[in-house]
DNA sequence: GTGAAAGCGCTAACAT
DNA sequence: ATGTTAGCGCTTTCAC
């Protein structure tokens, strides 16, 4: 009578495993004192512990992660989901930055105890409806996502984004997106860029549709005319023809060619590059490119690219953070965070000295 | 008494969630028949089964799913981890091949119904010592890597490539390395190469050691010199510096410039066409160039890059289905599966009609 | 300081 | 056809 199950109906599997009770009934101890010695609960006699880990040790004893965690009442397990892509559920992985966001989560969240499963873009309910969630991580959700209604009904704590704000048990943590393209214009402006132009997609996103707003009072706090091409599909292909649309210049203002080139479309930078070589610009020279992008391949080309970093490892962390406070300690009150962006100035974006027409002297 | 937990330690969080008990003392049933109903095993009413099942959804009752997976003694939970990478445990979702083997392999197996945790490159024991995984996935073990062993002593079930073949527990599902050199030598041979050179990372994964094996049995075959550049390190600019290297001319070939470029390392693609033309070279004009890559940049510079896919997607089906027979049928006699490679031939490595010297004529 | 026993929420064997 | 009950493996209260 020392095996397994009389009732229970699992698929015999190699050996049965050795439980708390083996190692107890070795040890001649109870359950519960071998339980205590291993967890360094309760007040035992140092001999008594020792022996119990050896015991264990010896026995090759591994606690059921399980039975914990039904006993816990929790599973220390969170999922994490894009809202965008999902037309092709698992596409997300291959754009730098959710790769990195991704990436960022599993590692915050392991280290503070928690497993991440990986789900599919835009995935309904019966994914996940018997997957034992603590939490879910709904990365960039698109207007109005099915997701989290339906992940909020379940009663299941949503992190996301701003677009959340005001829903019983959604928090969030958000990129200042608007600060980010101030940034990002400025600079240009500083060196010099007048006719910026913005290239960005055409989603439903919180990301997007704020940078769009946010270009849009720049435009009319600087006096410029706001020159904006949409990316119609996701993809490298669909970004180079926004680029070359761009590039084209518009009637509506004269004709005039833009001085300066801000793609926050996900896109390879080498290839905006070499669009933007093929139709004749000379980068910084005519034309200074900046490219929100967390692409390493930035750096290598030639010359190499500035970008704008999300900084995505720096948002897993703050929304890991916040999942573990809301999960263990209830915290309900705290209000949202706002992450701050990097700009990394490089060399297709700073003006060189102008030789021809009216030289400044070079810094 | 109709209330939470006298023994149980849970901090309180938002609602007492509906149990199994309580829709069955609501609907005035038995949790037994309540879950018969809501299962759709055993024989009951067709009234009764629909007064079980309209009870809960009225109440919105959702199961327990670590209760089940403790019943079942299952938790269909499966680890996911890489073997090289291990100095930057999370940058191997920045490689194509593994974003897409990734997300190919949560895919797959969340459609078999087990949630896949992603874990970091090299992690050890105590990142998934309490965390209940069915199995792990091993992406590319280096030699007599330490996370195998450990899995295998802690009763935890391997999926993982041909190098861990053997072992008891250990199963595996392998890339056709030797099949993919030979398929892109002969390529570019028919292609009328003669002097093909071949970049490979300086690593002890198992395609990388078979990958350098084919391409030395294939050059003695060939009476082909056998020309090596290794990649001293992970990433774009030591693969540049290697492809550098191996068009500077090996002296002890008379110092004769290669004539095909086949890149096994992972790198970038516009970046690799880049650096070859900085050196004067015509792609593919007077140099054929092959990329093992996943990367979809390949296919949109000018000219677009001959890739050599490792299809991480079949791969990661394989491995599953391999992983979900053993798990659930015990299916241990099966030998190991061989994957087949895909050429995807572009541009980059078809000889143009050569209009100077001796033409032929244009197909 | 140690152990017996309850019970986390569920499913299945066994009555009825 | 439906209900009673045991038990998955663990932690914790509580009594000794």
């Amino acid at each position: 009578m020392t095996e397994a199950s009389p009732h229970g109906g699992q698929p015999s599997q190699p050996l049965p495993r050795v439980r708390l009770v083996d190692v107890a009934r070795e040890a001649g101890l109870s359950k519960t004192t071998v339980s205590a010695a291993l967890n360094g609960t309760g007040r035992l006699s140092p001999e008594v512990r020792e022996k119990a880990r050896e015991t264990a040790r010896r026995m090759g004893y591994r606690p059921n992660a399980t039975a914990r965690r039904l006993r816990a009442g929790r599973a220390r397990l969170i999922g994490y989901v894009v809202g965008e892509f999902a037309d092709a559920p698992w596409a997300f992985l291959e754009s730098p930055y959710f790769a990195r966001l991704t990436a960022a989560t599993a590692a915050t969240s392991l280290r503070r105890g928690y497993a991440m499963v990986l789900l599919p873009a835009g995935s309904l309910q019966s994914e996940w409806a018997d997957l034992a969630l603590d939490a879910v991580i709904v990365a960039d959700p698109v207007a109005d996502d099915r997701i989290v209604d339906d992940l909020l009904a379940a009663r299941i704590p949503v992190f996301s984004d701003r677009s959340v704000e005001g829903r019983p048990g959604a928090y969030w943590v958000d990129v200042d997106a608007g600060g980010a393209v101030r940034e990002a214009l400025d600079h240009v402006r500083e060196q010099g860029a007048r006719r910026p132009v913005l290239v960005v997609p055409d989603s439903t996103t919180r990301f997007h549709t704020e940078v769009f707003a946010a270009h849009r009072d720049w435009c009319a706090a600087h006096g410029v005319p706001e020159r904006v091409v949409r990316v119609e599909a996701p993809g490298n292909p669909a970004v180079v023809r926004a680029v070359e649309t761009a590039l084209a210049g518009d009637p509506a203002a004269d004709g005039a060619r833009p001085d300066a080139l801000l793609v926050v479309a996900e896109a390879s930078p080498p290839l905006v590059l070499d669009a933007v070589r093929r139709l004749g610009h000379d980068v910084p020279g005519d034309l200074l490119l900046v490219c929100v992008s967390e692409d390493v391949t930035a750096e290598h080309t030639e010359p190499p690219v500035t970008t704008l970093s999300l900084r995505p490892e720096a948002i897993a962390e703050a929304g890991v953070a916040r999942l573990v406070a809301v999960l263990e300690h209830g915290a309900r009150e705290l209000p949202g965070v706002l992450v701050p962006t990097r700009l990394d100035v490089r060399a297709s974006s700073v003006r060189p000295p102008q030789p021809a027409c009216t030289s400044r002297p070079a810094t």
